[in-house]
DNA sequence: GAGTTCCTGAGACTGATGTCTCAACACGAG
DNA sequence: CTCGTGTTGAGACATCAGTCTCAGGAACTC
């Protein structure tokens, strides 16, 4: 009996130096490098093989590295009541979220395209907090719109509003990065507006093909 | 005097183990795989140092292997009148185009990400030939609208849906694939009912942070 | 044919990723 | 205290990217 080593014995050695790798790695992206595992691994005064006992590969650890974003809401304190200026606001702090964050982002995006698909879906990487966020805005709409209107709504807002958008707008597209923004504002309001005065984004269950286009006559 | 080789010459010879080099590599990436500069090299039966002679990295050999869509148009033989039709039928074919080529746009759009930014506007990647199938598909507007703001409509419309779009919606919001290419359908069509109806998209002249919301009163 | 120039292949080298074995050490259980 | 288990470090290894040197061969010029 006496299961040795559970829960608060010897695993609490693991857990601080799994943090403490944690920690160096996320020191060094901060910095604005993109650290090798070694490096994480002498920053955290820890040998190469342990960094690797901890993570299958360095994608593994670079995304257990990356900054988190933890706020729950990015409305401000007194939140608009109209769903296009609480878009507006959340819409404000998330572009500026991505700037800020625009090198670990761009980062985050490759280490998420350099995983197969099977590993994909294993790493935290992506992990489409700002849906959440642009559905709080959209509350407004939910006695106008089925929810799941309002979801797919939102998804289509995120997938014009961010970093694989703001990346291509500027290094495609060649737009100067504030234009790109202002840009990727119109788009999402432009949604908006079409969800309401022309047809809801289609949802998953409509089988009709339907969106070719918005009801405009 | 007598420049040698020039032009017919010996170069001739560069040209062809440049094209073996490119053909064989070509070959690799269709079939799916990302080639080793090795494995290029000895596809093409060359040594691998010959192949650094023409590519300074693997980077930049992946990029010329890969596949080119040359149509200049993508409007059928019979285009519609109807900028909203017309619009249509481009993006059937263009996400065709991209579905079809999901794997090879993948990289292309890793790559790019790889690239430092001196790089990046280098590579031949990434060519935005999409932007002029979508401003014929638009040139109806011409009339309504100034060139200017066709061509960021255009540009608003393309970064809602390309690869980066379809990336995002299937591997972080998880929808299947036909109805991310469905939202971004919906989500095209909405943007060119928003220029319409709404508010025009803005252009680089205008500094008044316009769009912010689309005029719907 | 002789000489020059260009292209190429062979091979070594550095640095990084990822894997493996083996020995040392720390800690808890008895 | 002693034994066993779990964690770690040292070091070796294979693979790939990218660079470099050096020697050989092909083709054009005269």
């Amino acid at each position: 009996m006496s299961i040795p080593y559970e829960a608060g014995g010897r695993t609490r050695q693991k857990q601080r130096t799994r943090d403490t790798l944690v920690a160096a790695a996320r020191e060094l992206v901060a910095a604005g490098v993109t650290p090798t595992v070694e490096q994480a691994a002498a920053a955290a005064e820890v040998s190469r093989p342990t960094a690797y006992r901890y993570f299958p590969n360095q994608r593994a650890l670079l995304a257990a590295a990356h900054p988190e974003t933890a706020a729950s809401s990015l409305l401000p304190a007194d939140p608009p009541a109209d769903a296009a200026d609480r878009l507006a606001a959340v819409l404000d702090a998330f572009t500026a979220l991505i700037i800020e964050t625009e090198d670990q982002q761009r980062t985050m995006l490759r280490l998420s395209l350099e995983a197969a698909p099977a590993e994909r879906a294993a790493l935290p990487l992506r992990q489409g907090r700002a849906i959440a966020w642009i559905e709080e805005a959209l509350e407004p709409l939910r006695d106008q719109l089925p929810e799941r209107s309002v979801h797919q709504l939102a998804i289509a807002i995120r997938s014009a509003v961010g970093i694989e958008a703001l990346t291509w707008l500027t290094d495609v597209a060649k737009l100067p990065q504030p234009e790109a923004v202002r840009l990727m504002k119109w788009s999402a309001q432009s949604l908006l507006h079409a969800a309401l005065v022309g047809s809801p984004p289609p949802v998953g269950d409509d089988q009709s093909g339907g969106g070719r286009r918005p009801r405009s006559d």
